[in-house]
DNA sequence: TTGTAAGCGTTATCAA
DNA sequence: TTGATAACGCTTACAA
């Protein structure tokens, strides 16, 4: 292992001057010696030592990212959103130069080690926190940017999306499109805020509009038997014609239960997405969903991640990114009066 | 921060004492200070310091993953086949009371870097690497372990499949079910070693078969036209009906393609995927694929690499890990002769 | 512009 | 069974 001293020695100057010259301090140190320098660092393989550093200066850079683990079965980034934003959070991050450590977290325990073991920089919170947001909050000072959480604490700073008027779209869309008898398909937590508040608007909507949805066409995705439940609501006198679902993922799941019930999309069923996650345009049909730009979204964070991290005294923040209907072809259009086709 | 040296105080004993029963070495300490101390340390919230840690014992409980890093515009991540093999190992790799960092690397220095700066344990390899194997390999005496690596250097320790055998499966799974006329869809890169096993093992068992691919019936995946390849090749007399292609992710953008050309799967087109990536099965139909046992792949990986870092002289062994046919819905049966048609 | 000295929190080593 | 001391590689603060 080379170190700053192996580089002094051979260079014939001190150890500290050396460091200001990795550290690009190049104003403190005459030009002619920091090339010298330079140049017998990059003979020598010089690589910092990260821990070293992050030992006297009490400050790393490093970003911990955790990951919310509620499911022995499956892994949170089988969940392409998740995995989508984690890619992209992970590729902005290392273009700021920061490194990024991932932890899959259950309790307030395994959070709090993450946070301080390795005294990260600062920290990104995907998926479900909120219950644990206040003594996170109150035990640490390092930047914490949380995504997606309806948490009551005010005092956080998130990036989330207006999933309320994901919901709004996509019953607008349906209704505009003719159908009257909709169904939602989601995980059954009522506690997770951003499907909370997609339904909420999806519902909403509706209402104004003069339409309700019966509880039993509130379908939770985790059941087994999704392909009997859509074949009973889908068919005999009052079928519903319309889904939406709280993910592409989960819509994903509708297509393959409407294929074993026989039901073809978008003739016999329409359904829409949420999140526009790459697979989407490959379904057959490809899926009409609701986009979030998650690469954005990523960017946001980071970005704000590094504002806090140079200024700890930017005031918390919660920024809201907008969605947008992306149509494509798993909607048919129903209206009785004479209305525009889908194309094909 | 809470360090040895306040519960030290608090406790009354040096912090010599205080990092023994924190690093459970039970037997050098009385019973009674080690229970003792272990509260103290409980109560004040300590969590150890391990840049500290790593810098004074220069061997630190982490894991990199370097994640092969090509194409600007989609991230490592957004692979299903990636996102799940990486979810996997992380909690593999915490179970055992390690840390993960991930890189995205793109060159030889970057990969250095990773593997230097925070002086991690061992490393674990995702994507294609060839090319710097045996450099990366000289200058680091980590364990490291690669996957699905084809590189010539012997003394790697990697874990693959059988990509050859899962090339021939498909092919004999084919030519059972009466195809004659084939063609393979994949990324261009000839010199991945993963795709051209693939390739060759599915070519080798149709040659047995007296079969031959023309090589415009090798598709680059990458082309934005492969609609209209597909309706080429899949109309006419000498119809294409069966497609191999080299992952889902692939195998479902020939969904789209055919459902653009109105090809019908299987009825018009039949396809075979790799991996048996978590949305084969909700594609309409649900995908006949080569199935990789990913869970397996990231717990193996994971045992050799605590293997690897427990005792340095274990020699490298290449492990090739089986595959095998997920019989689905996307291949027709065509033959002449009498014979068992797919359920639905 | 450069160097010296102390210290970050922990572990290794040796002594008691 | 415990403790004192040095060391890990680097940065901070100050001195020259």
């Amino acid at each position: 292992m080379v170190t700053l001293k192996d580089i002094a020695q051979r260079a014939g100057v001190s150890s500290m001057t050396v460091s200001r010259v990795m550290n690009g301090n190049t104003k403190d140190v005459s030009k002619k010696t920091s090339q010298r320098i330079k140049k017998i660092a990059e003979e020598m393989g010089y690589v910092p030592n990260s821990s070293a550093r992050a030992l006297a200066s009490s400050a790393s850079r490093l970003i911990a990212a955790l990951l919310s683990d509620y499911d022995e079965e499956t892994t949170p980034l089988e969940d392409s959103y998740n995995s989508s934003f984690f890619g992209e959070l992970s590729r902005q991050i290392q273009k700021e130069g920061y490194d990024l450590m991932l932890h899959y977290v259950k309790d307030y325990t395994s959070i709090n080690y993450s946070l301080k073991s390795w005294n990260v920089a600062g920290a990104v919170f995907i998926g479900m926190f909120d219950e644990n947001i206040k003594k996170i909050q109150k035990d640490n000072t390092i930047p914490l940017i949380f995504t997606d959480s309806y948490s009551s604490v005010r005092s956080i700073t998130n990036v989330g999306i207006d999933d309320y008027q994901g919901g709004e779209m996509a019953a607008e869309y349906l209704l505009e499109h003719g159908h009257r008898n909709l169904a939602f398909i989601g995980p059954a937590a009522v506690s997770n805020g951003v499907i909370m508040h997609r339904l909420q608007g999806f519902c909403a909507c509706l209402r104004d509009n003069g339409i309700s949805i019966p509880p039993e066409h509130i379908i939770d995705s985790g059941a087994e038997n999704m392909e009997q439940t859509l074949a009973k609501i889908c068919r005999g006198d009052d079928p519903v014609t319309g889904i939406f679902t709280t993910s592409d993922f989960c819509a994903s799941r509708v297509y393959a239960a409407a294929y074993q019930a026989r039901l073809r999309i978008p003739d016999d069923l329409s359904v829409i997405g949420f999140d526009d996650v790459r697979i989407s345009r490959y379904l057959t049909p490809p899926l009409t969903t609701i986009r979030q730009d998650i690469k954005r979204k990523a960017d946001v964070v980071c970005q704000l991640l590094m504002k806090h991290i140079r200024n700890q005294d930017v005031p918390a923040e919660n920024m809201v990114l907008g969605v947008e209907l992306i149509e494509r072809e798993s909607v048919r259009n129903i209206q009785k009066k004479p209305g525009v086709e889908l194309q094909r």
